[in-house]
DNA sequence: AATGAATGAGTTTTCATTCAT
DNA sequence: GATGAATGAAAACTCATTCAT
């Protein structure tokens, strides 16, 4: 009955809500007193809910964390692979992932301190940290960065180079700035930026004959 | 004395060593199970000691971390400077440095995955993440980067270029190594040593007149 | 009116039928993990029902295990009183006793588990366990069988003893046989009612003279 | 060296104490409050130390459970035991059996309830019943019971019958006074030794020819 | 009649640390 | 120098129950 599926899409986006409210809370708490310190306890006092409801919501820490994480990468991910679409060649394309890349950093600070925070520092149930995990076909972002090297080889833009071992130095490089506080004190984002776009176009463009 | 000062002198020898085997169990304790789950209980386990013995040695939890921090980035930095003595010109010096990180990765991992555990796990107590910290004046490795780059610019063996954005690029993507298993599955660690240096040699070389 | 009369029937209807639901839901959960184990949550997956549901029918969770008790109770009841008719003499109607009472237990063993985790869990407020409320006035079975033995002494068949301790011994030793795997594993329970029945068969026969 | 031998024994005779202080409180508690609120709070604060202390000497919940059934078994058994030994005859041991049973009930009437509590509550990892585990092998008093009733059959005192379900009954008819506060209110403890002597002599007794 | 949402109380367990020995 | 004993604090999680709908 209408009534009935209206009472369960509004009871279900009260649900959803309520999980994004919590998933915002746990952003704020691992970027405030990171990893370590966030207990449930301390993401529901941000959420300014009871600890028990975040049980009722999500199945697990486990659970929790990993959703969060789930929901910065797409949305890390949905910012890179918007401005892509405006470029042309790849030289451009790099440029923009640069840009994109740094500036999401710059404008979502919070948002890329919680994930440092989740990477660094979560485990699977073996022990095996998430940074040691395989995230190539799990990242989009570094999909879309490999694609994006693939094809400027492919169109004789860029010079023959390993794509993985390009794209990890273009990745690190970006990361480095996020990380470090006293790099951000010293060089401005866009004098940053710049560097590194010079940095790769050097490094990437095909010789001259 | 001279009785006393020799029995402070063992005394003192036998407390650097006991520091010394807290530490390295400190260490293989990250590598294992990670910052997370990382409790004096799990160090003195692998230690074989006690565990109010660490606090007996140590501080503060804290203090221990601290001092295990130190202990990682001065054997990384004595790797690195002593190899960086082999050079002579500032490219040679850049390769130098790029082959020595990564091999002492290599041939460390456990000691850089402690070092990855600890900044990027560790804040200070008013919550400021390791990772955010400047780490210029504390991390010898990072000042050699610069001197090397510095050097090579006044030379005229490089072109121009923000020294701190270059270093932060180099160290980026070499660390880029380290932290993603799947990578070092795809590309071995003489072909990323040979790409790195070739990204960061056609990055910083000076433009022909 | 009629039609509000008839309205109520049927909800009253309806509500009973949830409430059997939930005790034979309330049931299975004791024989399979357990009082300790055996929270509202459980049975209410076991009903297939939402766990607010069994509060609404059932005051308590103590008036939940109470109403449960007392249909275990009747139930077996009237398994014992219906087959305890077709007895004359109260020989027979021991004979009878013990094996409706080892039949019943192996044909509803689930009911019989149920029954044991309730009487040998369950507490009042006041923290008396159920084993150690007098069951006498509130247990038919027992009040069946003390009855038989009276009987059969006013007719003479069997001897004098006290009603209240043969009682209990024929109750124990055929609680005894559902309480251990063991012994069900070792003697079967034909064998098991065979033995029970000569063994009460002789210490309650009359003395010849 | 002796002192720290000494040394030694003294702490491990502290833990052991400790251990034992606990264990009577478990059994306290037990009897107090039954095993489904006898939280490791409860256990403590009758024991009049703090929560984790528990933790400390016991791995587990588990454990401590365990180690409390092992100890009321293995005083049960003692007591028994030790009786048993004065008896010559197949019949004086049946004698002395049930007394001892009964006795050892009455007199540790804390003790007996503990039993009965962790023996029909607790359950294994797989959700088995503690009830219900075969018991046979592990419970000394079972096995002296089935000596007994072996030797009586071999000396030609007893009649044939199966040792099993000889043995269940009587431990079920012992078993049932203790667990029935309105019987022992009915009938005393010396008149139901009597009464059940006189039931089981009567079960047992060879035929005369 | 029934349920999703929510919570306060309470569960076991682990932690860093202190202290007497 | 080293350890066993002990604890307060806090962790994740479960429970019975209430309430609005």
């Amino acid at each position: 009955m209408t009534n009935d599926k209206e009472a369960d899409e509004r009871q279900s986006f009260i649900a959803e809500a309520r999980r994004e409210q919590i998933i915002e809370a746990t952003i704020a708490t691992l970027d405030e007193i990171g990893y370590v310190n966030a207990s449930l306890a301390q993401i529901a006092k941000r959420a300014g809910i009871s600890t028990p409801l975040i049980s009722y919501h999500f199945s697990d820490k486990n659970d929790l964390i990993n959703q969060t994480l789930t929901t910065l990468l797409s949305e890390a991910n949905a910012y890179v692979t918007e401005r892509l679409k405006e470029g042309s060649t790849a030289r451009e394309k790099l440029r923009i992932f640069i840009e994109a890349r740094l500036a999401y950093q710059g404008t979502h600070s919070k948002h890329n301190v919680a994930l440092i925070e989740i990477v660094f520092n979560a485990r699977t149930p073996d022990n095996v940290p998430y940074y040691k995990l395989s995230d190539d076909g799990e990242d989009p972002v570094v999909y879309a960065l490999e694609q994006l090297l693939t094809e400027g080889q492919a169109s004789g833009e860029f010079r023959e180079f390993d794509i993985h071992a390009m794209a990890s130095a273009i990745q690190g490089a970006i990361g480095e700035y996020l990380a470090d506080q006293y790099l951000i004190a010293m060089v401005s984002l866009e004098t940053y930026c710049a560097e590194i776009f010079e940095i790769f176009d050097r490094a990437t463009k095909a010789d001259r004959r």
